[in-house]
RNA sequence: GCCGGUGUGUCGGAAUUGGCAGACGAGGCAGACUCAAAAUCUGUUGGUGGCAACAUCGUAUGGGUUCAAGUCCCAUCACCGGCACCA
């Protein structure tokens, strides 16, 4: 008999023996064929680990580890994104340098990602607030300053009256500030910012080329927003200037009975002295200038707006008339600022004439309802009616015809806008990469020569922000007050940090060759393993950290520091793991997993396998005490197996089959996503042997195998203890023959009128006649009626359908 | 309000993408082992009717397409996530 699985001895072993034999070290051989498997570098927060993290890591591992045995060099690296906000604010409250915060942190999840027995090759580790590191993320920000991609503009931040300082969106809620409770204003402030939107076409393009998952694409796409439509100019009444305007509807140009400018829109200003009602202008102007644009949003079920007396505009297709109003529905920072409003055929046009009493006029005939009801119609469908020389012509037929006939009299053009802006680069903290740009009176903004990199962030004595709004460096004279590097005269550094994002937005590339101090990379490094083969990522992520690191990779394919466009292949995500109450997990909640505990009582390859176990890797599932019981007992039934084997070095007859069947689909489980599916393949399969009480070596050895890139710890133990040669993780994995996966003889269904009537055996390639024959004789008098047709589909199903 | 996702036994979830709904796991029930319990092993387990063979209903709801629908189409409801009223 064989000793009780102990999961602690085992697992500590293994782990000490991977250590010692460096066995998941990434080979610098670019002569073989290479496989990067990327995962989402962890925050490292005070909490630890969560539950949640090894949910892909584990996936990946499988993948890394699959990789590994089938003869690929892999890279499956990891480190930490270690700047941001919540260190920065534990060091403020508890007076700890963010510097020891970070390490210590970083420590503990080393610890914890450790005990989990991931094959990550520690040698490559990464951490973003290394000098060594944010170096070459200072290195990028010069070069996309040199490309004019840096620039800097008048921004909104938000500032809360009583703490003196800006906050990050988190951190006002309902309007106020999350710490004080004071009120949150917006307070405009010179930022820095990255012209990704000169990228928006690029990065759309990208998109054909890669392997993501569809919603994947779908929200990056819909991201960016590119939509298509006209730049239209008119005429103000009486005024030498025009009022340019963008809709993606320039069909429904006879239909536009108002206008609608964003309350900030310049022009408003200009005719300041001719508007009869200013006082209202300007009050409304206040208070939509308190609104966040989350309020807005949430506003807006009720419409708001003020009519521009004494200002109105001219129709260019047909003279009409019409008057202005100003609504915080329509924003400057899209199109141009100023909308022409439709209201027979937009929801929100429409909404805002119904409320104020502005005329409605059909442009679209065949809207599937009355005018007192129409609303946006499809660009597809529908006729053009009451527009003069567009009436009969279809949507898409309009829109041609009309830009044409404003093209040709210069009133307006064909406009392609996105959704998308520019990044605020910008950030008034601490805990950052300092910006490394110098402010000259004589030569303006100035970037520091890249021998001076790394810029070093200083010690400071506090890390709150100043009175003034500016970052805690700002109080740092010493380090502010430096030479011009253009002219050597008077200058200052900029004092505002990076955001989180940069840091992360081209991590992958440093991993290739993460000691390099001369490049961020070696060519050749970034040329073997360039692109990552997979990345997968939580769905928190697709919008802004996909797209962000898209456009620095796009922009080092631009400036041939990489050689692809696109960095990464293959995108996935996975979903979240709530609390056994299929609620969020959060400490107020009550409801959160410490995976420490998991470990200590039933050990990390039971938590692995759980984990994959859980349901469907993309979607969320809930923690379930239950279910972690029922995956240690099925690592308890393997580790029982080796009691029962017997001779032989293949497959035993009646098991041919299964084995086959069961590599191939593990195997493909593996590569899909489906890893549920493949346990639950793996347990079938021992079930097997099971209620034969018996698994020859042959058997043994291709399930130790298959099981191993799940729970690696306990299948190298019994690897050893059964005498296999070497070390299960330099073992191949096992290959399976198409034509043993089928069985030759099969069960098919017999349907009478699509009701199941009972099931046949029947051989796999029996010709349908025959197989209908048996089917009939089978069914004997309970078929009846004249048959109207017959249907096999082979090897699943027969339907006879009888009248 | 908009965008995306999800809805299947008591529970977590399967279903080769239109072909026997409920794999695998959990829980329940019964049996074996035990003085007993736990652990372990074996069997059983969607509802209704029937001693049974079997019949019948059943994948959020209402329609539709098809020989055949959890899967495709239309409408509706509920829940989860994201958001920048994007003209």
């Amino acid at each position: 008999m064989s000793v009780p699985y102990n999961h602690h001895e085992v697992e500590q072993k293994w782990q000490k023996v991977w250590d010692g034999e460096n066995a998941f070290k990434t080979s610098d051989d670019y002569s073989k064929p290479k496989y990067y498997a990327l995962v989402e570098f962890p925050y490292p927060s005070g909490q630890g680990l969560h539950v949640g993290h090894p949910r892909p890591y584990t996936a990946l591992d499988i993948v890394a580890r699959k990789r590994r045995m089938q003869g690929y060099n892999v890279l499956y690296p990891m480190g930490f994104d270690a700047f941001g906000l919540p260190t920065e604010n534990y060091a403020i409250a508890n007076k700890i340098h963010p510097r020891i915060v970070t390490k210590n942190n970083v420590e503990r999840f080393k610890g914890q990602l450790h005990s989990l027995g991931y094959s990550f090759d520690w040698d490559r580790e990464i951490n973003t607030t290394d000098p060594e590191y944010y170096k070459w993320t200072q290195w990028i920000f010069l070069k996309l300053f040199k490309a004019g991609l840096a620039y800097k503009s008048e921004m909104p931040i938000n500032w809360c009256t009583s703490c003196k300082v800006g906050l990050a969106n988190e951190e006002v809620v309902n309007g106020v500030c999350e710490r004080c409770g004071s009120e949150v204003v917006r307070k405009v402030k010179s930022q820095w910012m990255l012209k990704i939107t000169d990228y928006a076409e690029k990065l759309i393009q990208g998109l054909d080329t890669v392997d993501y998952v569809e919603r994947i694409k779908v929200s990056q796409k819909n991201w960016i927003g590119k939509s298509q439509g006209a730049e239209v100019d008119f005429v103000l009444s009486g005024k030498e200037d025009r009022l340019r305007i963008y809709t993606t509807r320039p069909d429904t140009l006879f239909g536009a009975t108002y206008m609608v400018l964003s309350p900030e829109h310049p022009l408003i200003d200009k005719y300041k002295d001719e508007i009869g009602n200013w006082d209202q202008v300007v009050a409304y102007r206040e208070m939509a200038s308190k609104k966040s644009d989350f309020e807005r949003t949430e506003l807006s079920k009720e419409k708001t707006g003020v009519a521009v007396m004494g200002l109105t505009a001219v129709n260019p297709v047909n003279g009409q008339e019409i008057p202005i109003w100003i609504s915080d529905y329509v924003l400057m920072s899209y199109g141009t600022g100023a909308i022409m409003a439709v209201p027979a055929h937009d929801e929100r046009d429409w909404e805002f004439a119904k409320k104020f009493g502005l005329p409605i006029i059909e442009v679209v005939a065949g809207s599937p309802v009355s005018v007192e009801e129409a609303v946006y119609t499809d660009v597809a469908s529908g006729t053009l009616c009451n527009s003069d020389f567009l009436d009969g012509l279809s949507v898409a037929q309009a829109k041609e015809k009309i830009i044409s006939f404003l093209e040709e009299r210069g009133i307006g053009s064909r406009k392609t806008n996105y959704k998308l802006r520019d990044w605020v680069f910008s950030r008034q903290r601490y805990w950052g990469e300092p910006i490394p740009v110098v402010f000259c009176e004589k030569c303006g903004y100035v970037p520091l020569d890249e021998s001076e990199l790394p810029l070093e962030l200083p010690e400071v004595e506090s890390y709150m922000p100043t009175d003034s709004g500016d970052s805690p460096l700002a109080a740092m004279t010493d380090w502010v007050n430096t030479v011009c590097p253009c002219c050597g005269g008077p200058g200052k550094r900029e004092t505002d940090t990076m955001p989180q994002w940069a840091g992360s937005s081209w991590y992958f590339l440093r991993y290739t060759d993460p000691h390099n101090d001369r490049e961020l990379a070696s060519k050749e490094a970034l040329n073997y393993w360039m692109p990552v083969d997979w990345y997968n990522g939580g769905m928190e992520h697709t919008t802004l950290h996909l797209l962000y690191s898209r456009f620095w990779h796009r922009f080092l394919y631009d400036q041939e520091i990489v050689n692809t466009p696109e960095p990464y292949q293959k995108r996935t995500s996975h979903g979240m793991i709530l609390g056994s109450n299929g609620e969020k997990m959060s400490k107020s909640r009550g409801n959160v997993v410490n995976p420490d505990e998991i470990v200590r009582d039933y050990g990390a390859d039971t938590l692995r396998t759980y984990e994959m176990f859980i349901g469907a890797f993309d979607l969320s599932a809930a923690w379930s005490e239950d279910g972690v019981k029922g995956c240690r007992r099925f690592l308890e039934r393997v580790w029982k197996l080796q009691d029962m084997i017997t001779e032989g070095d293949g497959y035993s007859a009646d098991l041919e089959t299964k084995m086959h069947q069961t590599i191939k689909k593990v195997s493909g489980d593996f590569e899909s996503l489906k890893y549920n599916t493949a346990i639950a393949a793996m347990m079938a399969l021992i079930n097997e042997f099971y209620r034969k009480n018996a698994v020859t070596r042959g058997e043994y050895k291709t399930l130790l195998i298959l099981l191993n890139p799940v729970a690696p710890h306990i299948t190298e133990e019994l690897w050893e203890a059964a005498g296999f040669e070497g070390r299960l993780y330099q073992a191949s994995w096992p290959e399976y023959d198409e034509d043993k996966t089928v069985e030759s003889t099969v069960e098919i269904a017999v349907q009478v009128n699509g009701k199941l009537r009972l099931t046949i055996n029947i051989a796999r390639d029996e010709e349908k006649d025959a197989v209908i024959a048996r089917a009939k004789e089978a069914l004997g008098d309970k078929l009846s009626g004249n048959i109207v047709k017959e249907i096999y589909v082979p090897g699943k199903i027969v339907n006879i359908v009888a009248k």
